[in-house]
DNA sequence: ATCACCTAGTGATCTAATCAATTCCACGCC
DNA sequence: GGCGTGGAATTGATTAGATCACTAGGTGAT
């Protein structure tokens, strides 16, 4: 996306805006159903293949779904600002800590606002997932690290800031891999799960210093870990 | 993106996917170009139109740049995380405000790091976007509004940091109509260019709290601003 | 050396057909 | 009457083939 950038578009980019457009003035939500593809293509005058180069634009973004036998719909993404990038490469090195340091960067404040938010649903949403992971520790369930990612994207929404939410989504969804492998690097789950509730207990007491704190003094402890294992890695 | 999420894939997913990977086997930077659509249609033994699809999803990413006439060339978000949507929604009203607060949340930082770093290449960049600033002033030229979006750009890249750079530079590009509105309501080209160069001299004379509060006292200035005209607007 | 023109290569779009998945409806059985 | 199954219709997915539009490189003329 260049600013100030006049070279020529394409039909296809051209139709994926117009669709895009058409979902707002039909004011369709996520799920909704757009025209088929023979219909837009019909309504925009184009071709079907030159329709479906546009929907596959849009697929990519998550602003619709293509679902075969059935039609087109709108897409989670579609009120997005930032998303993941699904082809982004493997972090590995220093572009992991840059991640984490990130993170550290972010989330503190963010469980701060939430703290001083204290939105009911943030918090039930939160303590949720504190109630999955502690069930996935008690059955050795390996599916907590994706339980762990929940946490984060939840904390994120309670601070109820859509922009910020959409970030850390962002972050923690596209390296999700990584962050798997961060956890099991960790090697104390009961330990990451302390502090998670450690997060969750300041946010409910409505402690924004206290959340702050837990927060980034939690994400400090994984960066140490990660430095520790790549130094280790490395020699 | 859903973790769990084991649905069917289109081929043209696949194929996104697979060129993704030649890429990384090629070592190909951004610029680089690929094999023509014709002939990753064949390599991939696929019809042309499908392959055309799949390079349209990668397309939408930025991650491909097919150019009418010459061929298919490695595009520069090949190795980003986190993204603008093209086609996002213009923000207004409370979104706008989370929008700035989600800047004021992640900027500051950003400049501390910033000051910390003090990456020579980093600060001739920042230096650079002040001095195009001052020009456009001097000009009343109203490219001022992008110079400073290059100008938090620029900031967001000295921080040393590529995924806060990345979030930055989503943020900021995807809604530049907005930010030139805001340069707009703001009213003082002046005050905001002096407040540019605080941020500046603080990062160049490696005060890290100095470049904080700076860039945190920029961004509260603005919203103060877009609070003031939203509240007005509204009655 | 530079500019203009032409050709070949390559992306862009179209037409038309067939294949594959989903949804809906009708019929039969319990 | 309700439920289950099968088939038809609808809709997305992919293919094959053709034509159009743009770019890059090479050659010839000035």
């Amino acid at each position: 996306m260049n600013v100030g950038d006049v070279s020529r578009r394409t039909l296809a980019d051209e139709l994926a805006t117009g669709v895009v457009e058409l979902i707002r003035e039909q004011r369709l939500e996520p799920g909704g159903q757009l025209d088929t593809v023979r219909t837009l293509a019909t309504r925009f005058s184009v071709a079907v293949p030159t329709m479906r180069e546009a929907l596959r634009r849009l697929e990519a973004m998550g602003v619709v779904v293509l679902r075969h036998g059935s039609g087109v719909y709108v897409g989670e993404n579609v009120g997005r600002s930032v998303l993941p990038n699904p082809h982004s490469p493997i972090l590995t090195g220093e572009r992991l800590i840059d991640l984490l340091e990130a993170r550290r960067t972010i989330e503190p404040p963010i469980a701060a606002m939430a703290a001083t938010v204290r939105d009911p649903d943030g918090v039930a949403r939160l303590t949720e997932t504190l109630d999955e992971a502690e069930q996935c520790l008690r059955l050795h369930d390996e599916r907590l690290w994706i339980v762990n990612l929940e946490f984060h994207r939840a904390l994120a929404q309670a601070s109820g800031n859509t922009v910020l939410a959409e970030v850390v989504d962002s972050i923690v969804l596209v390296h999700a891999q990584e962050q798997r492998e961060i956890l099991r690097l960790h090697g104390d789950e009961s330990e990451d799960f302390a502090e998670h509730q450690r997060i969750i207990r300041a946010v409910v007491d409505g402690s924004a210093d206290e959340a702050f704190g837990a927060t980034h003094e939690h994400l400090t402890n994984v960066i140490d870990v990660i430095r520790a294992r790549n130094l280790g890695s490395e020699h």
